[in-house]
DNA sequence: CTGGTTATACGGCATTGCCGTATAGACATC
DNA sequence: GATGTCTATACGGCAATGCCGTATAACCAG
């Protein structure tokens, strides 16, 4: 964030900073530009919704099946670029089989 | 895949097999209904084509910083999940922020 | 009752996700 | 030159996940 856009420094809208003290400046803000990924997803609620069953619902999006059992069963919890692909696919789910099907 | 469309059973599309012996039976098959995650992704090229720098990038797709750095430094491999996202991001990235900054 | 499909429940292990921090270039400014 | 800022590389470390398998339950159809 130097070399892009960026703006609106006064916004202690902080965030981002985590990585070391650049909020202990008072900057706040840094990185993370409006973006929110939640800590739980309802994935069988995402599956449902598009009216997948599990199986299905795994081979579409590219996710091994395995993981997305877990993920149901609430015995392992999808991480963070996990959780972000799942907001993808519940908002977009074509965009993700676009970019799967090229390849 | 019973209660969705599907239909034409006999094709040996089953798929979801997988799992088990399923193609053990010579159907060979598999899963995965077109879709193509690459086992590798070249995490560095996807952002600097869009041109940000490591912490803008996390930032703006809901990625850890630390996380974005192992995969670029080699020294963690994105999972299936996190491959897929990385392929979403590089062919429709405003797809993500748009799921993102939803929220 | 038998077969097919879907979903739940675990055992298990290698590997990752994510946090921190230290160090090294590049630049720009003083 | 010295200094501050931004960006990126390099690790130590641990809890927890990803993903594989398989066994079992619950349905529904023939």
């Amino acid at each position: 964030m130097s070399r892009t856009r960026k703006s609106r420094a006064g916004q202690r809208i902080l965030q981002g900073a985590r990585e070391a003290l650049a909020f202990a400046r008072g900057e706040a803000d840094v990185s993370k530009y409006r973006v929110h990924v939640p800590a739980e997803v309802d994935v069988k609620k995402v599956r449902k919704k598009l009216k997948l069953s599990q199986t299905e619902f795994a081979s579409r999006f590219g996710i091994p099946a395995a993981t997305l059992r877990d993920w149901e069963q609430h015995r392992r919890r999808p991480e963070g670029p996990a959780r972000v692909l799942l907001m993808v696919i519940d908002k977009e789910p074509e965009a993700v089989i676009r970019a799967l099907e090229m390849a």
